[in-house]
RNA sequence: GCCCGAGUGGUGAAAUUGGUAGACACAAGGGACUUAAAAUCCCUCGACUUUACGGUCGUGCCGGUUCGAUUCCGGCCUCGGGCACCA
């Protein structure tokens, strides 16, 4: 017998219990079954779930269940992207190791992710900062190295003198260090890189592959990949005694402009710069002033433009005239070659400098049209025809581009060249709470992998942090090891953890496998189907794993180019930002609950601490705005907190925090539960007779499978289940107002209403599956709703006899028209033209045109 | 600064291929039931205007294309995401 009321966490509780011990979600290979891999993002374990985790894994769960209902074999699986910097704040905070804090928050988190019902198969959980997991991700670097796609160079990090330490971009703020305030330096250190700039083009082009994935995100890595065509160009450098300085390159994608260059730019770092600083102390102070710039892009985009003559002149490598050499703080060593050709006339950036520092300014570019173009003004950056260029005068950008880039290689000058803004992949990270690369330096220097035989290389795990230096670095104990009996050093740096997250989804296809995967198994399983995370990740995450993808094809351990099939970049759930200032002026952010407004002013929630308002932006660990769903899950379970997210706006969509909204979510459920619980003690239903029915009966009837039809559609190719909710509520909607009339209480009536409920519920299993689970057993169906078929649709069942047509007179609507839904053309328009509303607006008009759209409308165009 | 998005009632949103703007909800107001409260049920709910029928305006702003534009095009404004060491 059913419940009469709705009582969520005991209806929860019986659910999860009856997964638990069916092993519900556990998959194995199935050859002959059609395989469905549906993937979010595995989380890092910061402490607790927050509203974005519960968006992301809902939908992911939603999708998963709804496949699993179409009959297919359903992975989803589960784990946690374990390392990273907040481990080691929480550490130094908490006074505890990072890994036993890491470990505590997966054991809180896994525990909140089965309260929500999600359908994982635990069996393939997966931590990244165990040694099993990333002892192979050492191997396949090792393995990359011997390849050949591993190197090492000098390479800028942010460092803060004081604290004498390497800093995340995160803790730079206005370019000074976030514990102790003191103006951050850039420093160059040796790092590893892998060449992704090896597949640079492959990854451009397999875009073209991915039709399911939104053309936001492969416009933004087709952007971030940055394919260029352009040409090097070698420009003399007469004077210097050191030969190798005695000439530069620089890159241009507008050679046409060449005859304009008026002078060229170097980073400080550039080794020209540091051959003539020496007798130079106006650019030996600008150097080290270029020092305290940060390593960010956005940086250097907004930060003054500034330079200083190093007193160097370049030879034109076409006339031959002699161009100054100015140092400038917007040439970073780390892109391109570190010097660029300035052209003033042409390009705005290179236009400010040179009026900003008194140098010349010529034009070499005539507008082709008559657009404006005023170099008083500002640079012409358009491309037009050439002018005061010599030979080139009169040519076009592609025929200067051509004659130019020829004549240059003619003479060993130059050369057409593709170029990407994509740069290659630094994984060294100065850090503890990563995995440990596996390289070792012998006493003569050499570097060398570590073999298989010995990895994993362990990060220690018991360790003490004092903030500033990692314990491996501090451990000389540690970094002791000996090679083939030989002594030798271990590598102190650690990966970048975007490594771990490139592979992962790879790993639970074979997760316990004693090599890095199981190909039989990752064959079968890859690529993903459905991948669903954050927009956050369009780019980097994303970008890595396809690489990463390419590499282990490479590798012949997958059969695949792409990772992930189909894409869905769930929005942001923003929450606002807030923090108290301490004496220093150090900011502490501060929860969205735990701050108050008063009189329109912000404080800390019972007190008179004044809070600043910040704006509102993404949650994070950093800013502390992470919303905590265990108080609502606790107040009105989850198939409520599930339910209002999935109903609040489409997944893609940004979604600003609020709660309000939740209570209708559970009045919806509380409702459904009380009209299937009167409907079952009602008693027995007849069999349903399709030719049997009266006009609101089929109207029901309609409604029921124009909602299966609606909801499909949107569960398996919209993806929009804020759209399938409401279409669900209407027929819910439908169902009360049938019930309770007359047509409702005939035998016929209680069997359509029985169809519509039993679709109902199958339609609404995927979003809230412990209500599903036990409304489907009330309703006396032995086998459980997660193996039950989603509902079948009786085209039959949608056919209409009228249709409402809007009739609009110059565009706009004057009357509804009800016509067979069998009319012909000239009897709507006939009908149309005889409505009294629309013959008022016709009075004293002739009518020139009638448009009719089948279906939907008649505009008559009038005057 | 560059790249990618978003902007529609008091609020979250809907309108799937250019065809009725505001579905479905939340909040609010009114009513019923109740000793009372909660819960539940019913009604109203973009602005202006009209006794009423109805009418005019309205999808961030300015302009364009079209019989017809939230939807397409051009130019702006504001907000959010990413910018290579947050994940």
């Amino acid at each position: 017998m059913m419940e009469e009321h709705y009582h969520p966490h005991k209806i929860e509780e019986e659910a999860q219990k009856f997964w638990a011990e069916n092993d519900s979600f556990a998959v194995t290979e199935q050859e002959g079954k059609e395989k469905f891999y549906c993937l979010s993002m595995f989380p890092y374990p910061s402490g607790k779930l927050h509203m974005g985790h519960v968006r992301n894994y809902t939908i992911g769960d939603v999708i998963s269940r709804y496949h699993r209902m179409q009959g297919k074999n359903v992975m989803q699986p589960m784990g946690w992207d374990a390392f990273g910097l907040p481990a080691e704040n929480a550490a130094i905070q908490n006074k505890t190791a990072p890994a036993k804090w890491t470990y505590q928050n997966v054991d809180y988190m896994k525990a909140q992710l089965k309260k929500l019902g999600f359908g994982y198969d635990w069996n393939r959980e997966i931590t990244t900062c165990t040694p099993e997991y990333y002892k192979w991700e050492q191997w396949f670097f090792t393995k990359l190295y011997e390849k050949g796609l591993v190197y090492k160079k000098m390479s800028a990090v942010n460092w803060c003198p004081n604290d004498q330490t390497v800093l995340a971009n995160e803790q730079v703020e206005n370019g000074r260090c976030w514990r102790c305030d003191t103006l951050v330096e850039r420093k160059q250190l040796a790092q590893w890189f892998i060449k992704i700039t090896a597949y640079a083009d492959e990854l451009l082009a397999d875009l073209d592959q991915l039709d399911e994935w939104p053309d936001q995100v492969k416009a933004m890595q087709r952007n971030w990949i940055g394919r260029s065509e352009g040409v090097q160009i070698t420009f003399k450098v007469p004077g210097s005694e050191d030969a190798s300085c005695n000439e530069m390159q620089i890159y241009t994608t507008r050679p046409d402009t060449l005859m304009g260059v008026t002078y060229v730019a170097l980073a400080a770092e550039h080794p020209l710069c540091k051959s003539v600083v020496g007798n130079n102390p106006a650019l030996a102070a600008f150097i080290e002033e270029c020092k305290t710039n940060t390593t960010s892009e956005a940086d250097m985009a907004t930060m003054e433009k500034k330079g200083v003559d190093t007193g160097l002149k370049a030879i034109h490598p076409i006339t031959g005239e002699e161009v100054a050499v100015w140092a400038a703080n917007f040439v970073l060593m780390d892109y391109g070659t570190g010097a660029v050709m300035s052209v003033p006339g042409h390009d705005q950036r290179d236009y400010e400098f040179a009026k900003a520092y008194g140098l010349p300014i010529k034009q070499v570019i005539a507008p082709a049209s008559n657009e404006p173009c005023d170099l008083n003004e500002a640079a012409f950056i358009e491309k037009g025809i050439l002018v005061n260029s010599g030979e080139f005068d009169g040519l076009n950008f592609a025929q200067a581009f051509d004659a130019i880039s020829t004549r240059l290689a003619s003479e060993g000058k130059g050369e057409k060249q593709v170029n990407y803004r994509l740069r290659d992949w630094g994984v060294s990270r100065q850090r503890y709470w990563g995995a440990p690369i596996p390289i070792r330096y012998l006493e003569d220097g050499t570097e060398v992998t570590v073999p298989l035989e010995e990895l994993p290389v362990r990060l220690p795990e018991d360790v003490e942090l004092d903030g500033i230096q990692s314990p491996i670095k501090a451990d000389k104990e540690w970094c002791k090891v000996t090679h083939n009996g030989q002594p030798a050093t271990q590598e102190t740096d650690t990966f970048d953890t975007f490594m771990e997250s490139s592979w992962y989804y790879a790993r639970y296809c074979s997760p316990k496998a004693d090599q890095m995967l199981d190909p039989k198994a990752a064959n079968y399983w890859l690529p993903v189907d459905q991948y669903i995370g954050g927009i956050e990740h369009a780019v980097m995450h994303l970008l890595y794993s396809r690489f990463f993808h390419k590499l282990l094809r490479d590798a012949g351990l997958v059969n695949s180019d792409e990772p992930f099939k189909r894409l869905l970049c769930q929005g942001m759930v923003l929450a606002d930002i807030n923090y108290t200032l301490n004496e220093k002026g150090v900011k502490n952010y501060v929860a969205p609950g735990d701050v108050e407004i008063r009189n329109g002013e912000h404080f800390l929630k019972g007190s008179d601490t004044p809070v600043v308002h910040a704006g509102i932006g993404k949650m994070s660990k950093s800013k502390n705005n992470g919303i905590d769903p265990q108080d609502l899950i606790d107040q009105y379970g989850a198939d409520t907190v599930r339910l209002y997210t999935m109903f609040a706006s489409p997944p893609t969509q940004t979604l600003e925090w609020s709660e309000s909204g939740v209570e209708g979510a559970n009045r919806f459920l509380r409702r459904f539960w009380k009209m299937i619980a009167s409907h079952v003690a009602a008693g027995e239903v007849a069999a349903l007779d399709i030719n049997a029915l009266n006009d609101g009966q089929k109207a029901l009837r309609r409604k029921t499978h124009e909602t299966i039809a609606k909801v499909s559609d949107d569960c398996a190719k919209r993806l929009t289940f804020n759209t399938a909710i409401a279409a669900i509520m209407e027929l819910t909607n439908a169902i009360n107002k049938f019930s309770s009339s007359s047509e409702g209480a005939a035998e016929q009536g209680k069997a359509v209403v029985r169809e519509a409920l039993e679709a109902t519920t199958l339609l609404l299993a995927p979003i809230v599956p412990h209500t599903g689970h036990v409304i489907w057993k009330a309703l006396g169906h032995e086998e459980a709703i997660v193996s039950a078929v989603w509902p079948k649709l009786d085209e039959s069942a949608l056919v209409k006899d009228a249709i409402t047509l809007v009739v609009q007179v110059n565009g706009k609507v004057r009357a509804k028209l009800e016509v067979p839904a069998t009319a012909s053309q000239d009897e709507i328009k006939a009908l149309a033209r005889a409505d009294i509303n629309v013959q008022k607006f016709l009075d004293g008009l002739t009518i020139r045109k009638e448009i009719v759209v089948p279906g939907k409308l008649v505009n008559i165009v009038a005057n």
